[in-house]
This record gives C-alpha cells, sequence and structure tokens, in this order.
DNA sequence: AGGTACAGACTGACCGGTCGGTTTGCAAAG
DNA sequence: CTTTGCAAACCGACCGGTCAGTCTGTACCT
C-alpha cells in the first residue's frame, strides 16, 4: 500500500477513500485487465468469420495482449495467486471466463465441422493452461519470443483438435 | 509458523533447530514433492518400452500422482505462488525440471520417429502448462474427475504433436 | 455549513524469528 | 550398574518490525 500510495502520487486516504480495502482494490485491477483482455480477444475474434480461423485470431489476439502489457500481467496473474482465499477465487473467476471463451470457439468449431468432436471443457482447461503456461515463461525470462510462441504454439493448438489448416496459411 | 506448529505437535523452537527460516522449510516441502513426483513419473516411464508408450505412462504417473496428495499439490503448486521471489524462483525451478523431463521424452519419440519434429522447448512448456491447468482446476473443484482427464487431455495432448496412437489401445 | 476529495501521521494486530531454559540420548568415568 | 557430563534436540514465552487500515485534520466547491 505505502508503494503504491509513493508510485501514484496520491495519499492513502485518497486511496481509502475510492477502495473499502487492499483486495478490493487489486480486485478491481484484476477485473480492469481481465477485461481489456476480453475485449482485445473477442474484437479480433469478431473480425474472422467462423471457426478455427476465430481460434487463430483470438490466440494471436490474446499474445498480443500479453505481450504489450508484460508488466501488469506479471503481477495479476502471478503475484494474484497465494494471497488468500479471495484473490484465489477471483483468479479461477478470470481463468474460467477465458475457458469459457475458448470452449465457446471450440463448441463452435465443432458444430460448424471444422474439427471432431472433443471433450471441449477439459481442451478448454488445457488450451487455457498451456496459453498460460507458455506466457507466465515468457512474461519471467524474455523467453521464447512472441514470434516463436505464436509459431509453435498455434500449430500444437489446432492439431490438438484435429484441425488442418488450410494449405494458404 | 504458528499453525504449522500446532499441526505438527512440535514447537517453535524443534522447527526452527532444524531450518533456518520459514522459507527454507517450504522449499524443502516443494523439494520433497517435487522429487516425489519426478520419481514415480520416472519409474513409470522406464517401465515403457520407447517413444510415445513412455509419454502415455509419464503423464498417466503424473495425473496419478497429483490424485493422491491432492491437498499437497494445492498448497505447494498453488499457496508457493506468490510469497515472494525465493518460492517464484523455486516455483520456476520445479517447474523447469518437468518441462525438460517433457522434453526428453518429446525429443525421444521425434528421434525414434514417433512424431514429427517440434519445437520441443515450447511444446514442452504448452504441456506443462495444460497439464498444470488442468490438474490445479481438479485440485480446487474436484472436477472434472481423473478418468474422464485422462481420456481427455491425453489423446489432445498426443495429437497436438501429430501422434496417432495404435488401434489396439 | 455541509459535502466531497484528499493528506499523512498514527495505531494495533499479526507473525517470523529469538533466546533462556528443559529434556533426552549416550558415552566415559567411577 | 550407576553416576556424571555434555551435546543435541526441543520447548514456548516473548520481541520487534511491518503494514493494512484509521483518524484527525485541510482545502475547495456549491
Amino acid at each position: 500500500m505505502d508503494e503504491i500510495v509513493a508510485g501514484s502520487g496520491t495519499s492513502k486516504g485518497a486511496i481509502y477513500f475510492h477502495f473499502p480495502n487492499k483486495e478490493r482494490l487489486f480486485l478491481a485491477l484484476v477485473d480492469q485487465f481481465a477485461d481489456l483482455l476480453e475485449r482485445r480477444v473477442s474484437a479480433a475474434i469478431d473480425d474472422e468469420d467462423v471457426g478455427m480461423r476465430k481460434v487463430q485470431a483470438g490466440l494471436h489476439a490474446c499474445l498480443d495482449t500479453f505481450g504489450k502489457y508484460r508488466r501488469p500481467a506479471k503481477l495479476l496473474l502471478v503475484q494474484a495467486v497465494g494471497l488468500g482465499s479471495s484473490f484465489e477465487m477471483k483468479r479461477m473467476e478470470v481463468n474460467d471466463r477465458f475457458i469459457a471463451l475458448i470452449r465457446g470457439w471450440l463448441d463452435e468449431a465443432i458444430e460448424v465441422g471444422d474439427i471432431a468432436p472433443v471433450d471441449s471443457d477439459v481442451v478448454a482447461c488445457a488450451w487455457m493452461g498451456a496459453i498460460y503456461g507458455v506466457v507466465i515463461r515468457w512474461v519471467y525470462t524474455g523467453e521464447p519470443e512472441p514470434d516463436r510462441i505464436l509459431s509453435a504454439l498455434l500449430p500444437v493448438l489446432l492439431k490438438s483438435v484435429g484441425y488442418v489448416a488450410p494449405a494458404d496459411n
């Protein structure tokens, strides 16, 4: 809190005027970032028409956004963990939000016929975990570079649900 | 610390006789669990001969072990995060250990010809993340059941590197 | 004159870590 | 076999730093 006060150029009083406690302040930050991410990803998806192209676009936007907000991503995705059950719940909630998103794409892709039916619940979880794992690593160490992440992760994820990319991509 | 003292039936003094500080105590626990997990997984792998069967066995053992030690897994994998950089480093270290393990299997599978060449570094990361994601979820909510995890996750992971299972499995 | 927004000194609970003291194990001396 | 002596192991009351949260203002607007 003292650090935030120092960094923000305001005061304890000001912060505690707007937020009831530290927890809520942090939760608000997490929500804000999650909103931003979801907005960007959804926007990218809407630019594509159907099925797997949406997944590609979404993934791309996701990595792109994390790239642009490396510091806050690290703070919010990693530091927030293990600071009590309320943080933990929030993290789960945000996670679930994106898992639900992924599941939606997968289900759509299945319906459209781009991929064969799968247990989209588990697969969405796994995808989220895979993205999370690679992104967290990158956020920490700077490796591997986003280009490499994308060029390696994307085909792996797509292949994992049996999607074969059109030849011209 | 007070809780650990209460739960362990010993005393502050006894604990601080054996460990210099809280951090080291926790790190020792993490190491112990990581060792156990690695031992079990490696043992399971050694029972199989080559390539992808090793991966299957390893994955199976991994999920099995997490299943048996749900509580400690939750504590060590989740609570340890965000408690300062030393914990964070340790988590990364353990993570890297298993990523290296996975990478080893993948590289072997590539060499044997079970799968086509991939960026095994990134893929290992993604696999680790995927497993982590699903397991953490299960550890928290009890869903989905291990059977379902295995039957859904395994083919997804295997397909992600283009491995087609023999028909009789 | 009352409400809104803010400032920052202060408080008090909490918790890692310490320290003087006690018990236990064990080996040599009697 | 008993006694003595020492060290390793253990105990738990206590200390001191830290830090989220409070409280007493102050300034400005309406």
